[in-house]
Formats: structure tokens, C-alpha cells, sequence
DNA sequence: TTGTACGCGTTATCAA
DNA sequence: TTGATAACGCGTACAA
């Protein structure tokens, strides 16, 4: 390891304090005003060239960065962008986050993370204080809370353009970005009864996400183009968790019949029945496949590996990034739908062993 | 759902523009001046309780709330705290993301996320780069950027506050929050060792985080305790992630005489050990026992579930936050180090079969 | 105990 | 194409 400071001492050097440049000693640098530095950094036009390089090289030299407080005082660009969930499902906000993050530091926006609780009797004015507060450029919303008038009616007051992702209904002036849940659900469906499938059971996600709904309409849209009736006792609650996952996959269990392949609304609750699968030694994907949702980190951690539907998550967060920084609110009515794409993994087999 | 704003047109209500109030409309309405209104909401002391009792009043009714950026360039305080980290390793990152989150909101500080590459040729640059623009109140820097030298130079440069979570040295003046890893990883091996395990294999972690030193001498202090030789052969490299984890485990499994036991540094590596081990139709815990390190959620999405050692991530970046917002830098060498915990779960067993 | 006036580092308006 | 100067909303010496 490379210690150039004193690691024999375990002290820090007592480096130089060195404040960072401002507009000012750039402009004098440069030998211009501080609004000619303005309009470079901003990409403004109406710049000479040479006063262009000019102050590019100061700005270079200095290594000046404009303070973001200072800009977001004095402007409506603030180089903030939030990211609002409420529901911690790990890998699910991991891959929103993680594709949001990119785009804003390729931007040159920051991100910053709040969490709310979309029950919360107060949430109106949780979401009033934080636009108060921290004046985001935008927001991102994540399911539940794009759903949630209040939250919605707190952006628009405020004229804080948002995106909502994967939300339950479009909204004319509420771009969104969402993939198409329902065909989705559908291919993953299709896959299983292409394997051989006719005894499918299916894990439905928390009802208070709209993709929860729509995916439970694709797995029955398919299966009604194949021809199966729709058996209500093939369909199990579950939440998005994995602890609802197992009690799920326990129901499921417990039936006379056992459906040959499960296939669950996320990747959190398929892991759980495999887990449960495990537990009641049943043999995956010999005596039962199973499918996922989402394509999360936890899909790749299991064995065998789950086979999903790819959500691209970062992609998205990043398309709702560069929307927002594109001033998206003014463009009318942005429905942005990403592809997916079915991910064939281990954990699905054609019936009765393979 | 309540769908106050008409869902039935998709339209979002054209709600009045309301900007939010500032603070002289407080003290207009509370009948105070503008520096009576700020002393009350930074809770400075010398105002009475009548005025208080008035300008809280305003404050309600008002909905005020300080606008970030007008404080941050202000004065010293930006109530932004910056979480810095390199390495997504998932779980690990999540648990001291929620933890900063949940204490960053009731300090009323809000949580920036920032990435950088430690192996950047420019690491200087951007954190420098990150800084000018942020300008956070404090920062938290996990492995293994708080161990980097320039990281730590440039905040030192900047006068900006930090913690560092899991260092691999302390220095002084560096405030750290960390657990015992040594004593940690001892406690997992002797419990393993008080199973009946004699064989106990290990997978290292990443060479570049402190932690992995410290969890392979505890391993090692474990054994030599109870008088059982070390084995190189027994020791695989990992790098904390499961695909690194299933090679590891794969030259384990790869031995003449396999271990009884394993022992990963972390749980993404343990996972891996799990997956590798149904791969190889070697039965856990019978055949043999998993134990892995951190707590995270893949230790509970696995079947059987790891026993591990929890780590207080949330906690630790909890803490961190505390710290950094009761201005650290100047009360000397804080080294916090909090407690960790034996987590047994079904992954571990006695050798031999149960 | 309370208030006045200035500065923080930008962007924005307007005139040059 | 440029530049002087006024906001932006708050904290803070300093005065009252």
C-alpha cells in the first residue's frame, strides 16, 4: 500500500489549508469578468473563442469547480437530483441508485438519496419540507410513492420536475420510464409453458405497486393464449420480500397438487422459493423450475441460478436523470418504456425431471 | 387508492404555484427580526420563551424550512453529509447507506452519495473536484477509499470533516468508527473449532481492505489457540465477491481431503460456498458447515441461512454521522469501536453429519 | 434579549 | 461579445 503520508507515525501530515478557487480568481486569472467565466462554465453561448480558451485554461489551472450552493442560490438549476423511495427492497433500489449515480456525475449533478415513508400520515408535509429544504433540480420517484397524489401535488406546487419510475398510470405532465410489465410477465409465462408447464403457480407482489397488478395480468394473458384456465389457488400473496416469499411458496407447497414451476413477481421472493424448496428437499429445476422479476444481484447469488426477467434498473434511473436535466417538464407528456429481456438461467427445466 | 387529483382524466391538477416561505416571513409574522428567526430554528440560546413560542408559531404556520443552499454558503454548515464509497459491493454499501440515512434525517442533514474509483490515475482530482462543488458539512468514507492517502490528504487540505469506517490504520486526528475484526473472526472460528471442526478451510478477502488482514489473523490466532496447525492449502483468495467466492470455494472442494468446514470473510463469498456446495451435491450443514462475515441480506436469502458475524453496519455509519455533525475534527482521536455478534443460523453444523 | 448590515459565490439583468 | 451590479436566503459580527 502506497502510504505517503506518515504511516510510521499514524499522523497525518499537516497539509496546507487550500481553499478552492471561486469565480473571482478565475476571472482575474483569465483576465475577463466573473459573468464571461459564467457563461463558459455554462456552456453559455456568445463567447469568443479565444476568451473561451482563456478561460478554460484558468479554470484548468485553478482546478475551479463552481460551489453548488452558490448556484443553487442564485439559479433554479440547483445540479441536484433526488432520489425518493420508500421501500428499501435492497437490490431493487441498489440498481436504481447505482444507474442514477452515473449519469449525474457524468452530468456533473449530484445525488442525493431520501427516503419517506409512503404511509406516513404526515407524508405531505415530509415532502414539503424536503423541497423546501434541499431544492432539488428534480426528482426521481420510485414505487410506491410516483403513485401518491400528495407527493405528486407537493412536486407540482413546488415546480420541481420529476420522473416517476414504473409508476401504476400515466399522468399527462408526469414523464415517466417503466418497462412493460405485462409483457413481461407474459414472456416469462409463455417460457415456462414452452418448457412443458401447464400447473403454474404464481406469487403476486406487494398490492400497493402497480407492477404488482400488471405482472399478475401478463402471467394470466398467457395463460389464457395457451389455453390453461387460470387456477385462483395457484395464486399466492406475497409482498416483495422474502420472508413473504417463503410463506408464499409454503401455501403452494401445502396443495394437493404441487404446480410443477413457480413463477414469483421479483427475484427476492423466487429466491425464497427456492430456499423453500430446499427446505422441503424438493429438487430444483428437476421437480419444480422456478422464475423470477427484476434480475437482481440475488438471482446470481442462489443456486441454482435463477432464471428472470431482466429489468434494465440502472438504465433507467439514468434515462430518468438525463430527462430531468433535459428540463423534461416542459416537453409534454415523456412515456420512456425500456426494454427487458427474459434471462434463462438454471432454475428452469421442462417437467418431470429433466 | 386515493386519487385526490383525477385519475379518471390522467391529468395531473394545475395546483398553485406556493414557493415555499424564507425566513423573513417568519419573522414578519412572528413580529421578530430575521436573526431572532435563526436563532430560534439553530436553537442558539439567549431568546426568550415568549419570542421562541412566537417565532415556532410562524414556523408552522408557514411550513418554513432553511433553505440548504443559502445556509451552506453562509456559513460553515452545509448539513450535507457525503458518503463515499468505491467498491458497490451491495449489501455491505446498503447497510451503511440506511444507517447515514436514518440519522442524517433526524439530524435534518441530508445524505449525498458520491463514487469514485480508488484505482484512479485522477483520484486526487475528483475528490478535490467533489469537494469545490459540495462542499459537505463532513464525510464518510468506507473501505477502501478511507485508507487512501490522497483521499485523506485532500480532505485534510480542504478542512473538511470525515470518518472512516473500517480503516486499516488509525491515525491521529482520524476519527474511525470500526468493529474488532481480528477478535471477530476469532470468535467464528473457535465456534466452529468448539462444533468439532478441525478442517476448517478460509477464503480471504480482498487484499485491499483492512478488514481482510485483520479476519485472517483472527482465523489464525483461533487455531493457534486451540492447537491446530495451520494450513496453507486450507487458505483460498477471494475478493469479497461471489464470483470470486466460487473459485475459492471450487479450489477448496478441489482438495484431497476436503475441509469439514469454511470459513469466508464476508457473506457474498459464503453464499458462493453455499451455491458451490449444492453444485457439488456436498450437503450444508451436514457434509459440510458455512459460516460467512457481515450480516448482510444474502445471509438470510440462502438455504440453509449463514451463520455469520454481524457487523453493525447501520449502526457504525449511524454513528459516523453523529460524530461528524458535533464537529469531530477537534475532540482528538475518536476511535469508535462497537460490538460484534455471533449470528448462528443452519449453515453450521457438527462435522460428520448431523 | 434583540436587531442591523454585510458577506457567502454564484446567476441574471441590463447596459455598454 | 462583454462587464458592472443586483439579487438569491441565510448566518453572523457588532451594535443596541
Amino acid at each position: 500500500l502506497d502510504n505517503t503520508h506518515k504511516a510510521h507515525s499514524g499522523r497525518i501530515e499537516a497539509a496546507p489549508e487550500k481553499k478552492p478557487a471561486r469565480i473571482d480568481d478565475v476571472a482575474r486569472l483569465a483576465g475577463v469578468s466573473i459573468k464571461t467565466v459564467s457563461r463558459v462554465v455554462n456552456q453559455e453561448p456568445n463567447v469568443s473563442d479565444a476568451t473561451r480558451a482563456a478561460v478554460l485554461a484558468a479554470v484548468e489551472t485553478l482546478s475551479y469547480r463552481p460551489n453548488m450552493f452558490a448556484r443553487g442560490l442564485a439559479s433554479e438549476r440547483s445540479y441536484v437530483i433526488g432520489l425518493l423511495y420508500d421501500n428499501p427492497c435492497a437490490g431493487y433500489i441498489a440498481g436504481l441508485q447505482q444507474g442514477a449515480l452515473n449519469r449525474c456525475r457524468e452530468l456533473g449533478y449530484h445525488l442525493f438519496i431520501e427516503q419517506l415513508d409512503s404511509d406516513s400520515p404526515v407524508l405531505a408535509d415530509a415532502i414539503q419540507a424536503l423541497l423546501s429544504e434541499s431544492r432539488p433540480h428534480g426528482m426521481i420517484l420510485t414505487p410506491p410513492l410516483c403513485d401518491a397524489p400528495v407527493v405528486l401535488n407537493a412536486l407540482e406546487r413546488n415546480r420541481t420536475p420529476f420522473v416517476r419510475i414504473a409508476p401504476e398510470k400515466f399522468l399527462a405532465g408526469a414523464p415517466t420510464v417503466s418497462i412493460d410489465d405485462h409483457r413481461a410477465a407474459m414472456d416469462v409465462t409463455s417460457y415456462l409453458i414452452g418448457l412443458g408447464h401447464r400447473r403454474i403457480g404464481f406469487i403476486k407482489g406487494h398490492p400497493g405497486h402497480a407492477a404488482s397488478h400488471a405482472r399478475l395480468k401478463g402471467y394470466r394473458a398467457a395463460l389464457t393464449q395457451a389455453g390453461i384456465p387460470f387456477m385462483p389457488e395457484l395464486c399466492a400473496q406475497g409482498y416483495f420480500s422474502f420472508q413473504s416469499g417463503m410463506e408464499a411458496a409454503e401455501t403452494l407447497f401445502a396443495l394437493e397438487e404441487r404446480p410443477t414451476a413457480i413463477f414469483a413477481s421479483n427475484d427476492d421472493m423466487a429466491a425464497a422459493v427456492l430456499a423453500t424448496a430446499q427446505k422441503f428437499r424438493v429438487r430444483t429445476p428437476q421437480e419444480l423450475s422456478v422464475a423470477g422479476f427484476d434480475d437482481t444481484l440475488v438471482g446470481r447469488v442462489t443456486w441454482p441460478r435463477l432464471t428472470t426477467c431482466r429489468q434494465p434498473l440502472s438504465e433507467m434511473s439514468a434515462e430518468a436523470v438525463s430527462m430531468l436535466t433535459r428540463c423534461a417538464m416542459d416537453d409534454g407528456p415523456a412515456e420512456h418504456r425500456l426494454g427487458h429481456e427474459l434471462v434463462v438461467r438454471e432454475s428452469t427445466a421442462p417437467p418431470g425431471g429433466g
